[in-house]
DNA sequence: CGCTTGCTTGGAGTGCACTCCAAGTCAATA
DNA sequence: TATTGACTTGGAGTGCACTCCAAGCAAGCG
């Protein structure tokens, strides 16, 4: 069975096939259960919570955080964002721009769109790069013979 | 005049179609005309020679640097190397290889491969990113009706 | 009750890759 | 000769993104 079978209403909240570990209603995860899913340290956690890369995260009446199912949805978003390179700042603000409502989507296009295009000159880049690699490891491969140079 | 024009012998050290602002044998740079042709600044050469990411630079007679195309061909690369992600350090520990001589190749070639299978993952993993913006942006482009969600 | 485990906080510390500073030397021009 | 400007050095400072610390609270177990 894959997670989405029992599902009640199920609304794909954000992008692809993201599975949760558990499903809506039950979804109150602690900080060390978001840590395992997520591979973000507890540490890194607290803080996008702090510095207001997080929407507000439920607590229990100790004081506890937990975490839901949107939460994981947005931190997988956020992932993929650092991960493309996204200055932490930018999250922030993007974050902010999902806080003030639905007046904002365009802006937050802009920002996106924006970003996509950073990561295609990155991933443009990267393919440049991997040509001189090829270049040179045939250097190294194919001709021992070579005299000394870089 | 183009710099270019008198060019003798042109040996296509390195990698691709590298161009030298001055033909072998009148290619004494200083630190400033590096910058000018690297992007890189004045304390940023100065830091890579301390840690020992330069191969030793000629100096005049009163010390100051004298930069030469192949010290400009081995900063390309390790611009390249920079630019895909490669950490200071591994690239110190390349410049060591390489000044230890031939019988290196073979740890070197190692280190490159290992470097652009990290740069094919890379890769992947920005185009997988890319999938995710699309499908966001397209959201915030198509329906505007969409309700609130991240 | 005491102990352990897991969480809480603000603030300080870390590692990387620069980036800048102060003080000095040297060569060329006014 | 005086000044300007490009260069030199060791060491300190910066910005980013964490990462850790000390001290404390709450729940569960023997």
């Amino acid at each position: 069975m894959t997670v989405l079978e029992s599902a009640p209403v199920k609304v794909q909240t954000c992008a692809g096939a993201s599975t949760h570990p558990r499903p809506t209603g039950q979804d109150r995860y602690t900080i060390s259960e978001v840590v395992a899913h997520t591979g973000l340290s507890a540490h890194t956690l607290r803080w996008y919570e702090r510095i207001g890369l997080m929407p507000h995260v439920d607590r229990t009446h100790t004081g506890q955080r937990r975490f839901t199912n949107k939460d994981l949805d947005w931190l997988s978003l956020v992932g993929k964002l650092r991960l493309t390179g996204m200055p932490v700042a930018d999250m922030v603000r993007y974050a902010e721009l999902v806080r003030e409502g639905e007046h904002t989507f365009s802006e937050r296009e802009e920002l996106l769109t924006a970003h996509r295009e950073s990561v295609r000159q990155r991933i443009a880049e990267l393919q440049d790069t991997l040509q001189v690699l090829d270049f040179k490891i045939d250097i190294y491969a194919g001709g021992r013979r070579v005299t000394e140079r870089a």
